[in-house]
Parts: C-alpha cells; sequence; structure tokens
DNA sequence: GCACGTCCCTGAAACGTTTCAGCACCATGG
DNA sequence: CCATGGTGCTGAAACGTTTCAGGGACGTGC
C-alpha cells in the first residue's frame, strides 16, 4: 500500500510537504505542488484516514443508529440527517439495530472506539446497560424520535402523546365505540406514549377499548395481529396501529378476511410512510416529519460538538392526521 | 480520553500487558487480569480503534454501498449482507448513493481512506471515473446486483433480462396486446437488461410496445409515469414497472383516474417488495431473492479478503413471477 | 554591506495501539 | 548444584499521518 513516504521520496520532497499539498495547498509552490499531485496521481495515493484520525484525535464520521432501517420512517430520517451533515463535510454511517439491544450495544460500542464525532441515536430499551456504558466513553450523542432530560443529552421527537390523542379524537368523531389499538412492543418509548395519549383522549368517551401487543413493527406482525383482531367478539368497528407497517399487516388481514374497509373496519396508521396512500384502502395516518427529524437532531449535534458549552435542547414536533380512504365515513 | 497508558499507570503494570489483558486474556496471570479488568472498568478506557487499525493495517468494517435505501429491496440486500458479516465477527456501515454519482465518489473515496476491509457496491454508473480511481486504491470489492466481467470483480446478480421476459410472457399469456413498460434510468443497467428481456420475449409477438421512461425510481415518478401513460392513445392495456416502486405510482395514478385495475390495465412490479402485496390492488411482481443476494456477496467478499488467490467468481440467481390481482384475467 | 522579511521547505515529535524479543523468576529433573 | 523449560511481565519499535519550530535562500530597504 502506498502511502505519504513513497509519494515524498518520488517527488523528491519531504512528507511534510506532501501532506501540505493535500490539505494546505496555498503553501507550497506551484511548482513544487503539482510535481507533488502528479505523483500522487501516478502512484495511487490515498490518504489512511485512521492514522490521520489518530493524529487528529477527531474523526470526521458521525453515527446513525436506528430501530428499523425496514421502516420507511427511519429511512426519511436517515436521508435528513445525511442532508444536514454533508453539508459540514461529514459522513454519515447508518446502522439498523433492528430493535435489538445486542445489536444496539455493538454498534454502540463500535462507535465509541471509532471515536466517531458524535452519535444519532433511537434506542430500543429506556436506559439499558449498552447506553450507560456508551455514555462513560464521551461521546456526544442527541436522541432521535425519542424524548430525554436534557440534563443527560439534547432530543428531537414528535409528541408521540399529542399522535395517539389525534387518532383518538378522530376515531370518535366518526362515530366509533368499539376501538383497538394494536401496539408494538411495550419497551419502546413511542409505543407507550401513543398508547397513553389514546387512553386519554379516549377518557369519558363510552368507548370500548381492546388492546393488543404486536410482536415486531412490521407488516407481518400486523398480519397476524389482525387476524388476532378477526377473533375477537364483539369484533370492533375501528383499530388504531402504532406505526404504517402494523396498519398495512392489519388491512392485508382484513382484505383476506373479506372484511371491508372502512365500513367493517375502520383503520389508522402512524407515520404516513409513503406506501400508506398507494395501500389496498389508502390509510388515515398519523404523519410525522420524518426528514425534518432527522436534520434537526444531525444539525444539534454538530452544534455540540463545535461547541460543548451549548447547552442540551429537547425539540418536539407536532404531528398531523392526515385523513384518508380507511376511516372515511360512507352513508 | 483515557488511553492504554492511564490503564497501565493506575494498575501498575507496562501497557503491553494491558494490551494483552484486552487482546490475549489468556496469557496474563488471573491476579493481574483482574487487577487491570478492574482499572478499565474504573476509568472507562475505550480501545481506540484507529490507533488499532492503523498498527493492524486493516479494519474491521465491510462498506455496503447500494443505489437507494428507500428501495426496501436494498434494505433486505443490507439485512442479508449484514448477517453475513455478523457471523464473522465485521460490522457492516451502509451507506446510500440515492443514484447519484457525485454521492457514490464521495462514498468510495471515504471507504478507501478508511482502509475499509472491502465493499459490496451495487454502483449507478457502468464504469464510472470515480470506479476507476477506487479501483486503483486496491480495496477489494464485489458487485451486488450487478453482472460484472469475473476479470474484473466478482459479482452477485439476479437475471434481469430473465425477469423482463418472465413479465413479457405472462402479459402475453393473459391476452395484452398494447404494453407500456415503464423504465427508470437507461444509465442503470438493471433496467436496460428488464427492458432487453422484454424486448426479446415479445419479438414476433403482435404486440405494440410503448416504453416511457421515469425520472427515478420511486413512487413519485411511477406516479408520474402513469399520467404519461394515461395520456397515451390508444391506451396500453397492460403496463410492466422497472421495479415495485414505479408500479405503486402508476397503480396510484390509476385509481386516482377512475382506471380499473387489472380490467383496464394490467400491472407487473419488479422486485416483490412486501408493500407490493399490501397495494391498491395486489401486484404482480417478479420475486428477486434479496436477502440471499446480499448475504452471498458478503460471503464471496469475505472470502476474497482472507485469501486472495481465490477467483473471482460471478453468481446470477433466477428470479421468480409472483401472480397477484393486478394482472389476474377476470371472466 | 547589513538587517530584516518573506517564502518554501525540512525534520522530528506525537497520536494510541499491537507485537515481539528479551528478561526475571521459579520449578523441575538430572 | 546446574541445566532446562515455562510463565509472566517489560520496553521499545512500528504503523501513517499532521503539525510546528526552525532554517536556508532570496529579495528589499536603509
Amino acid at each position: 500500500m502506498v502511502g505519504i513516504k513513497d509519494v515524498a521520496k518520488r517527488a523528491g520532497v519531504s512528507i511534510g510537504t506532501v501532506s501540505n499539498v493535500v490539505n494546505r495547498p496555498h503553501v507550497v509552490a506551484a511548482a513544487t505542488r503539482n510535481r507533488v499531485l502528479s505523483v500522487i496521481e501516478e502512484l495511487g495515493y490515498v490518504r489512511d484516514e485512521s492514522a490521520r484520525q489518530l493524529r487528529a484525535g477527531r474523526s470526521r464520521i458521525m453515527g446513525l443508529l436506528v430501530l428499523d432501517l425496514g421502516n420507511p420512517f427511519f429511512v426519511d430520517v436517515a436521508r435528513g440527517a445525511e442532508q444536514a451533515a454533508h453539508a459540514e463535510g461529514l459522513n454519515i454511517i447508518t446502522c439498523n439495530s433492528g430493535q435489538r439491544s445486542d445489536l444496539e450495544a455493538s454498534y454502540l460500542a463500535m462507535f465509541a472506539e471509532q471515536r466517531v464525532r458524535g452519535v444519532l441515536l433511537s434506542p430500543v430499551g429506556t436506559s439499558g446497560e449498552a447506553l450507560r456504558a456508551f455514555r462513560r466513553s464521551g461521546t456526544p450523542y442527541v436522541f432521535v424520535d425519542r424524548k430525554a432530560p436534557t440534563s443527560e443529552a439534547s432530543s428531537v421527537a414528535v409528541d408521540d402523546i399529542a399522535g395517539g390523542a389525534l387518532a383518538a379524537r378522530h376515531l370518535l368523531e366518526t362515530g366509533h365505540h368499539r376501538i383497538a389499538f394494536v401496539n408494538g412492543p411495550a419497551i419502546l418509548a413511542q409505543c407507550r406514549d401513543r398508547e397513553q395519549g389514546l387512553r386519554t383522549a379516549l377518557e369519558g368517551a363510552a368507548v370500548e377499548l381492546t388492546v393488543l401487543e404486536a410482536i415486531g413493527l412490521d407488516v407481518a406482525s400486523g398480519r397476524d395481529a389482525g387476524a388476532r383482531l378477526l377473533g375477537t367478539i364483539p369484533r370492533p368497528t375501528a383499530v388504531f396501529c402504532a406505526n404504517d407497517l402494523l396498519a398495512l399487516g392489519v388491512l392485508q388481514a382484513m382484505v383476506g378476511a373479506g372484511v371491508r374497509v372502512p365500513d367493517e373496519m375502520a383503520i389508522v396508521g402512524y407515520d404516513d410512510i409513503e406506501f400508506a396512500g398507494a395501500a389496498a384502502v389508502p390509510l388515515t395516518s398519523v404523519r410525522q416529519p420524518a426528514q425534518r427529524l432527522g436534520r434537526t437532531a444531525a444539525e444539534l449535534l454538530l452544534a455540540e460538538t463545535a461547541d460543548t458549552t451549548v447547552e442540551h435542547q429537547a425539540v418536539v414536533f407536532t404531528p398531523e392526521l392526515v385523513v384518508r380512504e380507511s376511516t372515511r365515513v360512507r352513508r
């Protein structure tokens, strides 16, 4: 592998000069610079980032750890974060915990060992052992899609309680009295909050609420929950799902069983992913500004790494209900 | 930041011993080992991967550069690759070129500078300047979802010509004579091959073929193409789309315009992503073994990096047609 | 002719690891 | 009592950069 030394020798200059050509071209005379550049080209020299980073003490990489890349919502978050990072000349590496704490721990450890500039984190557990260990490493981090006390770190989230309430009120307004909630794993704060928002908004209303916990937050889990829902007697007339993937799964189960949506079963999803509008019955969904979430989080992180005296912030966006066929009242 | 030296001093041993505790625990006496371990715990020591890598000369990271993470197909590819990498104790960093050559170039450069163990690459252009530069860096790489001459590198792909032919034959068999093809950017080999497969299979048949090139390979481009399709006179009775995202977009355009699918317009997609089956009208699609693609590519890459004498392979999987409502013949 | 700047460049230190030759010590067998 | 071998540790070199004090050459103003 060709290093800076080889270039220096071949160009007849010192390694310091080569380094200057690469990093501060203006300080070296044009003739020398061109000679060095052509040698670099000739030998195919690529500088070694680990040496560079070792010397510099910090890297040009930002880590992003998301719950599930299979969920388009997080893909959008990643896009937003990438935008902000690129604007500052940083690269983002995206990792997928798949909601598994062990993977989360392993990626966090990797980020710490890499001495990444900072990490955008959408964590699985509340305060796992892994996170505590990571905190000790001193790597700055910002929570994404998760509120956190500003004493600990900055966070950028969407108000999930309000989101749950939005869905609940919409179902009340469209005249439902037997409502089901298909929730994801209770370990996720998002799921707990959405349920809480729903429950609070339903309080006092004459509503029978059935809660099903799905195994995951994906389409397959939704299909499974949908099947269970069909067996519930008396059958609810509406179902709110903790995310759109679940909702799509439930919808598939309904269509498969010949249950008409929304006439026999109204469905509300969460996230408003692009596929929600293209579904068998276009889904009513609670929209979150995913890309904005990622962008804001990355900007916050950049601000904190640039100036450590800056204080933590908790940004909370407000979700928005998008009404489509799946809850449309027919007459 | 606490380093190995701090640990050594505090534990009253040499840095070599600390290193041994971390990397080859068995060679150090139990008493010393425990003392060092507790100091590591106490100080929160995290080893610096860049120093480690600088010394070792190679990293424990594998790069994956995909065309579009917004496409669930590539998310599955990533999942497969991750599985294989983790099995070998490597981490994968996933980057998204979004079909932009400039981003592709920047990520390739980053991989080279990071001295990544190897790269799984699903390239935008055929043989861009970026790729040529990357090749010179000597980083091993394997093409994913793209055939390549074995003289250059290994590749793992699905036979796109066969896939295009599958779709074509299916549409012929279901009695269509005016067929449209909504293709993605011709710069992508996948798109060119699917078109070629289609054309070859239609040869000799009495079919009127209309080809539309969409701007991207996403749902929005599909909607746009769908709108154009509606203006085509005489209107085709069936449309084959270069991927499922396009197909979903076209489907949305049809539903929006009140055109019945499949009666007035049959649709065939490509990739068989999870959402294809949950669409307004469940999509007939050409299925590719995405996860297997990723896993195989990673395994190939690992084999090549372990033993440089191993020769390049071109693995080609065969696609499979999944028939659903969107092309069902009604009577 | 001397002092002083300016412009380019060099040489060496430092970053935090891993690795390896070598040393001290002890137990064992002859 | 010596030779041998094993065990457990140390100290220093090496990895490929960046950075910075310093120095040589040359021009300029007095």
